[in-house]
DNA sequence: AACGAATACAACCGCGACAAG
DNA sequence: CCTTGTCGCGGTTGTATTCGT
C-alpha cells in the first residue's frame, strides 16, 4: 500500500541510503554547473533530498579525490595526535588527512579508537590493581601505556582489498553515460 | 542452521556562524 | 540593524554486516 506520487504537489524528501541513479545524477549535475547551493542545486538537479544532504553526500563520498577505506597506521597515528590536541574538531582534523572526511574520521574515533582506549584503560586498570603487589622498585605505570606501540602492535591493518566501489568507478560510469 | 549481540559505517539532525538583501 | 537563507560542524541515530553461541 503505498500512496502514488504522481498528482501530489507536496515535494516528498527522501532519506536513507542513496542509490546509484541518485549519485550518478548527483555527480552528472556538480560536472556541469558546479557545486554549491545546495538547496537549489537539489532542485534543480531534480534530486527529491534537501541540500545538506546533497552537500554531504557529496563532500563525503562523491567527490573525485575522496579517499575510501584503508586508513593507515600512520593516519591512525595522525589521528590520535590532533585529536588529543585539539579535541573534536574533526573537520580541522581532516585538513591534515587528504583525502580523508571529517565524517569518515570521526565514525573512525568513535568506533575503532575510542573503544580500544577504553579496553587498554580498562586493562590497565586491572593490570595496576593485580601488579600493586608486585611493583617493586620503578612502581610506575603508565595511564596511557605506550600509545604509539598500542597502534601498532594492536590496530590491524585493513586489508587492500576492502574497497567494494571506487568512486572511479562511478566517474567513468557517468563519463561514459553524461557524453 | 538459527538467533541475538556486537560492530562498522552511512546518513540525518540541530545548532551556530556568516553573508546578502 | 534586522531578517532570511546557506553553509559547515559535531553529535546522534539507523541499518547492514559480522561474530559468537
Amino acid at each position: 500500500m503505498e500512496k502514488t506520487p504522481c498528482n501530489s504537489q507536496e515535494v516528498e524528501v527522501r532519506k536513507g541510503p542513496w542509490t546509484i541513479e541518485e549519485d550518478l545524477i548527483l555527480i552528472n549535475y556538480i560536472a556541469i554547473h558546479g557545486e554549491g547551493v545546495w538547496n537549489s542545486l537539489a532542485r534543480s538537479a531534480g534530486l527529491k533530498r534537501t541540500g545538506k544532504s546533497c552537500r554531504f553526500r557529496w563532500l563525503n563520498y562523491l567527490r573525485p579525490d575522496v579517499r575510501r577505506g584503508n586508513i593507515t597506521p600512520e593516519e591512525q597515528l595522525v589521528i590520535i595526535e590532533l585529536q588529543a590536541k585539539w579535541g573534536n574538531r574533526w573537520s580541522k582534523i581532516a585538513k591534515h588527512l587528504p583525502g580523508r572526511t571529517d565524517n569518515e574520521i570521526k565514525n573512525y574515533w568513535r568506533t575503532r579508537i575510542q573503544k580500544h582506549i577504553k579496553q587498554t584503560e580498562t586493562l590497565t586498570a586491572q593490570n595496576d590493581q593485580a601488579s600493586t603487589s608486585q611493583i617493586s622498585g620503578s612502581g610506575h605505570v603508565d595511564p596511557v601505556p605506550s600509545l604509539n606501540e598500542n597502534i601498532e602492535n594492536n590496530f590491524p591493518t585493513e586489508s587492500n582489498d576492502s574497497i567494494v566501489w571506487s568512486m572511479e568507478d562511478l566517474w567513468s560510469m557517468q563519463l561514459l553515460n553524461g557524453d
